[in-house]
DNA sequence: TCGTAAACGAGACGGTACGTCTAGTCTTTGG
DNA sequence: CCAAAGACTAGACGTACCGTCTCGTTTACGA
């Protein structure tokens, strides 16, 4: 079947991203308004519309467009990787203009599934699965101290990061990062 | 200095916080609407201003006051209090008509700093002591296996469930809280 | 220029205007409220205020609408339609339900100077002038037996009728009328 | 039978009318609020409602009391009494931060019968008397040209003047006046 | 080259909730 | 019983913002 009609701007999706972008580093995610991403974007509300069905998933689908290369070099010393995923994370989650946390929080007022469900395939689990991964390859070096999963052990990483920069507002320090690193792994290549 | 004019009605508190939690439960926290606390609760909206200043200071407010008694009976088992904690943590975080992560997840949202602090110290901050102490505890007892500080290992635990719960919405299983307990603690009393 | 965007529904000026009308009969004036005109009308309250800056403009442009023909038939004879003047003056302004005064009134209190004077364009100078024009005519025919200027014969003649049924809250009598317009005119056909 | 309890503050009167007299100079009737005349005059909300039943009994009786010497000293000559008379109407009426004509014309709006009475008896009758009064005496001297009741000539006249400054918003010129009193009265003593 | 079909721009529209304003009443303490 | 102070009720107001709608206009493709 051949396409019929006008055929979609394809400058129209990155005007508008763009347009998020700008405003939700000046404005934040709760000062987005879907006029002022119109405006700015020149981009009309109803095309806006044609293309994302709520301005909540513009913002998922701009975030995730936006994430880029997270993939890390892998390293022959798996808890050197582990570490720098591990800063990578909180880094990614903790800058202030950074929308990913609040968008990730407010989703979760809303009942719409599937755009919960979207938000998670395209942002967390990328980062969430990089985090197992990487955990299960020092578990595969016989590097892992702790006998949990590597899933629970992600999440509890992930989770307290959020909780300290999200809920508490407090800083995620390197040191912080490193004790619980430590805590993890085994240090050296000391195996047995 | 002797009070003036009319004493505020002690009863509108009452009411107006009943309102809010029969109406949590009703409709859940972004179903929340002003007007219908007021008819429900039979107090004015005017009045109910005058108490708050927002909604959401009603409602932290409200919550506040409807968390009592978090505290539990202190044992001479410190890692069996702990279990007991955690327990109790993932409960009260869990519950599905529970508003405190709602509120919580919303407040992020909110330039209001005065609002956050105020929840932070009224809701957070008791349950999350509470942890940190029984943690803390624990290590005098010589029981606790990790070399993390108790407040890091505190985060580590109420930021994974509310990672679970709230974000990634996937359970917090009693085996998985039982798991981390014993991962963190020596078991046993096998401290001398 | 092309009309550019949605044009704007042509029903809802009909429909609102209408509302008006029927409110005012109900409930008079004072007892208009904008949100029962929204929800008679079937128009949204955004819609309104999209189309009058407020409650007031909305009844002043009602009112100017409703007015309709005003013009009487000229005849041979200046003086009765002179009488004929006056009576429908007294009568537009007489009755209960009309709102005409009522506004009137109430605009005095209104500091927006655009509005009042959209109102007495589009409502009170089309009745005054009207009554000028009549007395001019009489003039010209010879049959004026007051000095006054025509405009403030007029002013008179409406003021009186004001004050009586606005202020004194007493009737205008036909008597009344009769007697002022013999005053004013040199009866018969005694011109020449 | 004698007085019981604390007598009222005599000064209480006195405080208000002044307060609202400022207001309604600074501010017109239209910005006048109950809690300013409260503020302003230092007396509590709850004594004035004690004394006027409302905020429009409250200023009708403060315009009723600051009318004061409305009584003309009455010459010979009735038709120069009259002049006199018509010139301090229209000064009356006219003054923009004057009140009388702003509540004249709210009063309408209000259904309270006994208030508009009250407000008729106090403040327009005298007024309206005089010139009543004054036109008989003219009659009696055999000096009124116009075979038109005095009454109704007087209304004539007010009504005028209360269209012209209040709703036209024009100036009743001392001319004009004039004109009237000359159209009204037979010049010189000339009787017959 | 012309018709068709979809994209697009611009702005009107419906709807929901918010927080504010203000008149008049009620409830205390104190004189 | 009066006065002061201020809490309280009640009802309307105008605003903000979302997501939908309704046009006129534009752009490609196919007949």
């Amino acid at each position: 079947m051949v396409a019929k009609g006008r055929p979609r701007d394809p400058g129209v999706n990155k005007r508008v991203t763009e347009a998020v972008m700008v405003l939700l580093a000046e404005k934040g995610y709760s000062g987005l308004r879907i006029d002022d991403v119109a405006s700015v974007s020149g981009v009309a509300k109803t095309t806006i519309y044609r293309r994302w069905s709520s301005l909540q998933q513009l913002v998922v689908d701009t975030i995730a467009a936006n994430l880029g290369g997270r993939q890390l070099a892998v390293t022959d010393d798996p808890v050197a990787d582990l570490r720098q995923v591990c800063v990578m994370l909180v880094e990614s989650i903790g800058t202030e203009s950074n929308p990913v946390l609040a968008v990730a929080l407010d989703l979760h007022r809303q009942s719409d599934k599937e755009l919960r469900t979207r938000y998670r395939e395209q942002i967390i689990d990328p980062a969430r699965h990089l985090l197992v991964d990487t955990l299960s390859r020092v578990k595969g070096a016989g590097r892992l101290r702790s006998t949990l999963a590597p899933a629970d052990l992600a999440d509890m990483f992930i989770g307290a990061t959020i909780y300290r920069l999200g809920i508490l507002r407090e800083p995620m320090t390197a040191n912080q990062v490193e004790a619980i690193v430590d805590q993890i792994t085994v240090s050296g290549s000391a195996a047995s």
